[in-house]
DNA sequence: ATGGGTGCAAAGTGTTTGCAAGTAT
DNA sequence: ATACTTGCAAACACTTTGCACCCAT
């Protein structure tokens, strides 16, 4: 059987997620660990990443523009701007009823389901309002 | 200004969207239509797709896998089964409410949000659980 | 006749993977 | 010593785009 072992990148993976808490890409976790440790490659971070995720360690947050991580494990909601891109949760609890219903709707077996609210963020909103007074 | 033309390859997207009620990716909208119009491009399948989706004519559907489109322009959520890909509608109303109500806690101007479900189908269920028997 | 649209192929992006060398156990 | 992990680069999958020709208006 395959036992997983504790290596320094995974590590730094970890931390990195737990550092930068603004649902990161694997990209810019690469980016950011380059400065630690400047031989870590693209590949090792995404497969940690994956490896995390699977432990339960961190979580996967798909997201338009690229696979997006999180410290938070527990299920909760996402709030994306679409005009800077900036994510953030959603002060909504996850409201598991809708699984349960869901599934005696259907008859499927539901595990989980995700929720992504999608629109300007105050700071967005700001801006625009002042380029439109410009304007 | 730009005025958008008629075209037949347009047309053939958009009848095959229509057609294709599974909630297909853009490359299966390709295979189905180049047997109708073998010298049909991918290139245009895939533009065709995003300028209908702009005009509200189809609807796009964000998954891990693929982008989907979706004959259906309403505001509706999805379950989709992680075992066999299947993609269905769920049968549960959009809540308008929950993006008001999360306006209103956030301080963003919410346009609208996303929900998926994700389980097993009645038919991998039924599958499982014949593999299972066998072993 | 205009300028948006098409077909084709190349380029882009984000992510995965094959392989030889490295290292935790 | 064993076999999981790493770094590197090539490979992948999906989507976009540059360009010359075509065609709806």
């Amino acid at each position: 059987m395959r036992r997983q072992r504790s290596t320094k990148q995974r590590k730094l993976v970890y931390d990195t997620v737990q550092a930068l808490r603004d649902h990161p890409t694997a990209d810019e976790i690469y980016l950011t660990l380059r400065s630690v440790e400047p031989k870590i490659s693209r590949g090792t971070v995404y497969r940690n990443l994956n490896l995390l995720t699977e432990n339960g360690e961190v979580r996967h947050v798909a997201m338009p523009d690229a696979d997006r991580f999180d410290w938070r494990t527990e299920r909760h909601y996402h709030l994306r701007c679409t005009q800077c891109g900036a994510i953030v949760d959603a002060p909504m609890p996850y409201r598991a009823e809708l699984d349960s219903q869901l599934a005696q709707d259907t008859g499927f077996q539901v595990r989980r389901h995700h929720l992504v609210f999608e629109g300007l963020c105050p700071a967005c909103l700001q801006q625009n309002a002042e380029g439109k007074d410009q304007a």
